[in-house]
DNA sequence: CGCGGTCATTGACTGTGGTCATTTAAATCA
DNA sequence: TGATTTAAATGACCACAGTCAATGACCGCG
């Protein structure tokens, strides 16, 4: 059952609390106002344990971030199959814009947004990783779509699964620079409205 | 005529020199590995003085952008006016996305694409600032063809506005993340391409 | 001319993210 | 059980962006 040491499950514990702190100081404070310090502190360990269970403040955060494709599968569910491509798009988007707007929020959010410019290399990051939840659900809307005839057929699947996504991105990232009224919800629906628009025979 | 003090004179000749040696080592080593103090050793003056003529090291690029309008005031009288406003924004892009990726490079647009997100409040930022001279060319094209009955007519014209000026940042946006393999220019002309077509009547 | 005020300049200082050689103690081996 | 290996934890340390009280050269007014 349990194969853990002694050890890992003391490290595992250190990790959690990490985290569990991190995520609630970044919540009161706002992550550039928590320094890894106050977190070590507030946990009782070393700066540089930090760092052995982190490869960086910023991906306590991603952390954080996984927990988003619980979320995406509920709504997948609570689609109506027979609602059209399009239709199924919007609501997805739709109910993630309010997921970000509500409990996300702008703070954590500028972090991904910032990080996946800033952290180098490191393969395929986050915010495009084909893994996540959302992109699967997409690009099956997408396939559905253009079987059904109602996309134009000019162009590959992968294509306009790049669009759609870049949509997304597109208006959370002007969510991001823009102080306050912008509504990401009203702005979303929008502006991928017009784009699926453009997309359709 | 020349209205400055010695005073001032000096002033400036330290700006200007800071200035131009910022952008030097920026361009030879890469905004993130220049600090503030390689820069002011290599002019002979101390680190305060930096922070006396910017207000931080991202500011120093703000500057070189503002040479970027009159790049586009050159394009614009280039362009053929007897297109359509939709051939006219795409070509503009166009060469804009040429610019970018020839010219100023990842490197620097990574940095005011981060500082658009994280420089606080600071009013309206480089990024969406009504005034950028990109900006009044494409709203100029976009009042045109909404004139002349070539976009739908249920929007206005600043939220359409907005749309083709948020198509931009998206594609540049992605570029930025996207470890190569990603041809700004392509990307850009096939997007808007779309959003334009889904303007349309 | 000289004097009070201005302002560019200075550099020591702070706060913070991240590193790394060393310590500590649990795990494994003989 | 004692010896050796392994990995989590430590905290002094570094690099760097940005701050600010102090300095003194220059300004312009009387």
């Amino acid at each position: 059952m349990n194969s853990l040491t002694t050890r890992q499950k003391k490290a595992l514990e250190t990790r959690e609390k990490l985290l569990k702190t991190s995520l609630d100081l970044f919540n009161k404070h706002g992550f550039e106002h928590v320094s890894v310090e106050q977190i070590t502190k507030a946990c009782k360990v070393s700066k540089g344990t930090f760092y052995t269970h982190f490869p960086s403040k910023y991906d306590v955060i991603l952390e954080k971030f996984e927990e988003l494709d619980s979320f995406y599968s509920t709504v997948e569910k609570n689609i109506d199959q027979s609602l059209s491509a399009s239709e199924k798009i919007l609501l997805l988007y739709k109910e993630q814009m309010l997921y970000l707007t509500n409990v996300v929020g702008k703070d954590l959010l500028r972090t991904v947004y910032t990080a996946a410019m800033t952290n180098q290399v490191e393969q395929n990051h986050y915010l495009i990783s084909p893994q996540r939840k959302i992109f699967q659900i997409i690009n099956t809307y997408i396939e559905e779509g253009i079987q059904q005839g109602e996309f134009v057929n000019d162009l590959q699947a992968v294509q306009m699964q790049q669009i759609i996504q870049r949509c997304m991105r597109a208006n959370v990232y002007d969510w991001l620079i823009h102080n306050e009224e912008f509504d990401l919800v009203a702005q979303m629906a929008h502006f991928t409205a017009v784009v699926i628009n453009g997309l359709k025979k």
